[in-house]
DNA sequence: TTATAATATACGTGCAAGCGTACATATGTA
DNA sequence: TACATATGTACGCTTGCACGTATATTATAA
């Protein structure tokens, strides 16, 4: 493949994965796997600023990784494509591996 | 779950989702995927500086989603654990449908 | 229209990331 | 030891991210 292009597409592949590189967005997701949630839904839950919660969902908007349906005044997010959360899954089986790893590391130490 | 033991675990979680989320390490890894790689053949693959590529390799050996062995004065990068290919591989679908969507919009405008 | 509730954004700040250049370290060889 | 090769790191710089606070914006109801 012409190399500009693979550039291009590992450009925009980087800013999907970007979304996820983010503890309070990672926790979003994971709400948002369980079905629709407002802004004060997530909020209240994962124990974060509106200000904070609305920026972080602007990103994942902007990204198309949420969409948004209003019902009034309040407005719903939702999952676009759930295998973001089976992304998300497989990586944190990665790490799970890797503290596993580190946890037999620490007691050869002893 | 204990909210701060939580935040701690997204923490990680996002650590290591980080490492994906740079165009550079994005083709490090996938290059990684089909067997190991000194800094030199990555540079020259990737199209990328010496400098910039130790960096990124540090930064994942770092994170322990690579590691190293020597041999002489030589050093060779490998994957260690091949999930992450597996979420990048579903990432990039996920960007594939998104990419698709955005056509359809495209189109529906002229 | 005025008030109020739910979201969204602008501003300023501090921090971390990425890069190029130049220097430093480590291994092997004459 | 002196030198060459492959890799790693420090410095300075620029850019982008995340946050709190305060201020819009949007939609509903009185």
């Amino acid at each position: 493949m012409d190399k500009a292009v693979q550039q291009e597409i590992d450009q925009l592949h980087a800013e999907i994965c970007q979304c996820l590189a983010d503890p309070k967005r990672i926790a979003i997701l994971y709400a948002l796997s369980e079905g629709r949630k407002n802004v004060g839904e997530l909020m209240e839950t994962l124990d974060i600023s509106r200000a904070t919660a609305s920026r972080h969902l602007k990103l994942l908007r902007d990204r198309s990784m949420v969409t948004t349906d209003r019902d009034g005044v309040t407005v719903y997010y939702s999952l676009v494509d759930h295998r973001v959360i089976e992304a998300l899954d497989l990586l944190r089986g990665v790490l799970a591996q890797i503290l596993v790893q580190r946890k037999a590391l620490a007691e050869a130490l002893e």
